[in-house]
DNA sequence: ATGCGAACGTA
DNA sequence: CGTACGTTCGCATG
């Protein structure tokens, strides 16, 4: 009987699926109307619903764990014991899992003093026994000891459940390098940290193996154990009732009396009613819908399930591809964009940078444009990517840099999913278009031939993924909220590409000035690195914190610093309180080839990003942080350095390029401590913005109760640290430390700070508790930043939280009304005319390149723009300067 | 090769 | 025991 033949038992361990579900997917998108988290539940049936229709089981079973307590536990109480808290919201899923189960027939097992994956290997070893292709489904890694020839198990990979990968025997052994028998043997003297089971000390997956083939088993090894030479081989003779423990616990057992035999476990029908009533309480639309199609093919009722015209039993069905070119893709483009009034999804692949093809889609059709830049015929098609008609993208900003490229202007970017998954949800990385598709249509982009044993990665096809990004499309901004849609749709989407611009035209830098810096820094670090290595008598790495640690702290005998990972900190500030309490000439020395040598760094990083018209292109990541501000990268332009004498030697290099008469910097001084004033509305700080003086002297003066003249320079500095660390939940204790004084005075700096600015102290903590009402932040212009963490009970998690939710108002706006600004100045640019151009954005300073006889405009523009890009108690201050380079712009 | 922590550059 | 970032290095894993 070939395979195909046989009849298939899918087993599945039901609590690891879910838990690798519950992590995989955001907690917070999946609730229904009661609050009830639904996450794990959702990627569970998903996955399942894949499973029933590329696998197609005739005998299925879901086996769960009773509770956390096994006869493992009772032999081994430790076993498992590093396993936290379940986390609430995931408790509560798992009844409603096994009802939606139930509903849709499938069978769930379980057994009292068993764990699930014992349930698992006595069904695959029955099936096994009875002539079932069997696929195990699970997390745990001691499943793969179930593997043989008719058995295959089902393995998530890291990115959660969305992906499984397929361990046959042979991919087992290319995976492990031993039979899957033998896996457990390897197991058990690596160890299984998530089991809180240790092995030997040294031995990793590489050494295990090694041994289990020499030796043929874990018996055999242990037996053999006198003759492993080496650190290894004593550990193992020392700790060899590990490995032997460990075997004993993580073999599963074959023979549990189950109430069912796997015959028992065919495939019942569906009941439709119950699926509606559950799915509907949990609120997936989608999975009913998947779910109601297998149900309808599962009756013989195929003609419903496939009817192109059956709006919802399609929706999930990708829309075949049609290729298309000259007067279809002129008509197709016409019909469907309803003369450039309806959004159409949009996809630019490339190659090597250059454009190869264009994918479009409606809901409901796909079309792919092959792009070869000499043909003629493509008119509709460039004028319509041109105009204003709108277009749904996913991280446009890349593509419209490589059409660009490729002489292909887009315009009308109307949607872009990955800033709306942003906005939406600014925290970690943004997501790629397949993981937002599982993420929030649920759905799971099948890649490649399931069958294979390494799944090649199949790229999607632009007008495949042009059809999921309209519907993300619908679906995010279904779910934004009034002041987030605002964000998206005025600030963020229009940034686009004014950013895309901006990277593109680069910034001009004069190599040889940076090639005469290096290597005079390099001959200095040098210098330096000699003349510490002599007062201390030996050489050493000065760039490893270890060797650092065994220099100051062994041989010289230093204070210990502060406490971190590795031992003890060597940092800036630390080696400053060690010149204080034991002065050495080594840690001058230490702190100036740190110095030197960082600065050479960051140079070799811009050098290496010249290109051959002698401009750097840094790349903005719009949508990477949790504030709303944009980060910049390869290279990062955003951190050249400004602080010091010979690190403004590196901006000075920055220049005006060719045919460009100087740089304009612009910048707004004192912008998040004026929007505090505002959020605040705290009179006295108002009153300091409104007259126009010194902050810090004013504020010097009214908590000192001196004159603004009589403020002396030290108490100002104490008012400015002060002043810029309210913004970020600075402490007293942070205070003291970063001034140098004692706790008490930065204690009572703070009550008289708070005594005169009252009404500040009232904002920030204002801010704190209606974020953990909300749950989320919001900026003046409606940005949300969501907290999870503000009423944990983990007390570090909550006050990072807190802080993190006092900034983030104040933060957020600064970038939001830069970003206002960059949106006007650009429009004012582009409508006027002005061959001056746009080029950097440092977070609250903007660089510009002026054309020649435009300065005057330029100055005049760019400061209007920035003053009036949002209304406020208190004046917007713009600080403008020109030169030939970054630096000599700067004032 | 890959990932992590330390350190440090900017606003 | 101060927010937000990105990059580089050493070092421990593979």
């Amino acid at each position: 009987m070939s395979d195909s033949q046989k009849p298939t038992l899918m087993i599945i361990d039901g609590h690891s699926l879910a838990f690798r579900a519950f992590y995989a997917l955001p907690v917070d998108s999946f609730q229904n109307r009661e609050g009830q988290h639904t996450n794990a539940i959702h990627g569970f049936l998903s996955m399942l619903i894949s499973l029933l229709q590329n696998e197609k089981p005739t005998h299925l079973a879901v086996a769960f764990d009773i509770s956390r307590y096994s006869f493992r536990t009772r032999e081994y109480p430790e076993y498992k014991g590093t396993r936290g808290e379940t986390p609430v919201e995931f408790v509560g899923q798992i009844p409603l899992l096994e009802e939606a189960l139930k509903a849709m027939g499938i069978q769930t097992l379980s057994k009292e003093d068993f764990e699930a994956d014992d349930i698992l290997a006595t069904l695959a070893h029955e099936g096994s026994e009875n002539g079932y292709r069997v696929l195990v489904v699970s997390g745990d890694r001691d499943a793969i000891q179930m593997v043989n020839d008719n058995v295959t198990l089902l393995y998530p990979n890291a990115r959660g459940v969305s992906e499984l990968k397929r361990y046959d025997r042979d991919a087992v052994f290319e995976r492990y390098g031993v039979e899957p028998h033998q896996y457990p043997d390897v197991a058990a003297l690596v160890g299984e940290t998530s089991d809180n089971l240790i092995g030997v000390d040294k031995v990793g997956e590489k050494t295990a193996v090694k041994w289990v083939n020499l030796y043929g088993s874990l018996d055999e090894v242990l037996a053999h154990a006198d003759e492993i030479k080496g650190v290894v081989g004593q550990n193992l003779r020392d700790q060899i009732d590990r490995p032997a423990r460990n075997r004993k616990l993580n073999h599963l057992l074959t023979d549990v009396d189950l109430p069912v035999s796997v015959g028992d476990l065919d495939r019942r029908p569906i009941d439709e009613t119950a699926v509606r009533e559950v799915f509907d309480r949990l609120q997936f639309k989608t999975l009913l819908q998947r779910v109601m199609k297998i149900a309808a093919a599962e009756r013989g009722d195929d003609a419903t399930a496939a009817a192109p015209s059956d709006a919802v039993d399609d929706a999930a069905a990708i829309p075949a591809i049609r290729t298309m070119v000259d007067e279809e893709l002129a008509k197709w483009i016409s019909t469907n964009s309803k003369d450039n009034t309806a959004p159409l999804g949009l996809t630019v692949t490339s190659v090597d940078g250059v454009v190869t093809g264009l994918g479009l889609a409606t809901a409901t059709e796909t079309a792919f444009v092959p792009w070869a830049a000499d043909r003629p015929d493509y008119e509709a098609l460039t004028t319509w990517l041109a105009s204003d008609s709108p277009k749904f993208m996913h991280s446009a900003k890349t593509q419209l840099k490589i059409a660009a490229d490729s002489g292909l202007n887009i315009a009308g970017v109307a949607f872009d999913t990955m800033l709306a998954a942003w906005v939406l949800k600014p925290s970690g990385k943004p997501e790629e278009l397949e993981a937002q598709v599982y993420s929030y249509l649920g759905e799971t982009i099948e890649q490649g031939d399931p069958n294979q044993l390494v799944p090649e990665t199949e790229e999607l096809s632009p007008a495949t993924k042009s059809w999921y990004v309209v519907r993300l499309a619908e679906y995010l901004a279904s779910r934004l909220d009034e002041g987030s849609l605002a964000v998206l749709t005025d600030i963020e989407m229009p940034l686009v590409p004014v950013f895309a611009q901006m990277e593109r035209t680069g910034i001009a830098v004069n190599r040889q000035l940076l090639t005469d810096l290096s290597s005079s820094l390099s001959t200095t670090a040098a210098d330096v690195a000699r003349n510490a290595f002599e007062v201390i008598g030996r050489e050493i790495n000065l760039g490893s914190p270890k060797q650092l640690q065994d220099v100051l702290f062994t041989q010289l005998e230093m204070p210990k610093t502060r406490a971190n990972k590795t031992g003890f900190s060597t940092d800036a500030a630390s080696l400053a309180d060690l010149q204080e309490q034991a002065p050495h000439p080594f840690l001058d020395l230490l702190l100036q080839h740190r110095d030197a040598t960082k600065l050479v760094q960051i140079i070799t990083g811009i050098e290496k990003a010249i290109d051959d018209s002698g401009r750097v292109h840094t790349t903005y990541e719009q949508a990477g942080s949790s504030t709303g501000r944009i980060a910049s990268n390869d290279p990062n332009l955003q951190n050249v350095p400004v602080k010091t004498a010979t690190g403004r030697q590196i901006r000075a290099s920055f220049e005006a390029g060719a045919g460009f008469d100087t740089l304009l910097t612009a910048d707004y001084s004192q912008i998040e401590m004026r929007i505090m004033a505002h959020l605040s509305g705290d009179e006295g700080l108002i009153q300091a913005f409104n007259e126009g003086e010194d902050l810090h002297r004013f504020v010097g003066s009214r908590i000192f109760g001196v004159e603004p003249a009589d403020v002396t320079a030290e108490m100002r500095t104490k008012v400015k640290a002060m002043s810029y660390g309210l913004a970020y939940g600075l402490s007293a204790f942070g205070l003291s430390k970063q001034l140098r004084i004692e706790t008490s005075e930065a204690k009572a700096l703070m009550t008289d700070y708070f005594a005169r600015f009252g009404a500040v102290r009232d904002y920030l903590r204002n801010v704190v508790e209606q974020a953990r009402v909300d749950g989320y932040t919001t900026t003046i212009f409606g940005r949300r930043r969501p907290f999870g963490d503000l009423n944990s009970k983990n007390r570090v998690l909550r006050d990072n939280a807190e802080r993190q939710a006092l900034n983030s108002p104040v933060q957020g706006s600064a970038a939001d009304i830069l970003k206002r600004a960059m949106l006007q100045i650009d429009a004012d640019i582009r409508s006027e005319g002005l061959q001056s151009r746009m080029l950097l954005q440092v977070h609250d300073e903007l660089v510009f390149e002026i054309a020649g006889g435009e300065l005057e405009r330029m100055t005049t523009l760019v400061h209007e723009r920035m003053s009036g890009a949002a209304s406020l108690t208190v004046p917007l201050d713009v600080q403008i300067g020109t030169g030939h380079n970054w630096d000599a712009a700067a004032h």
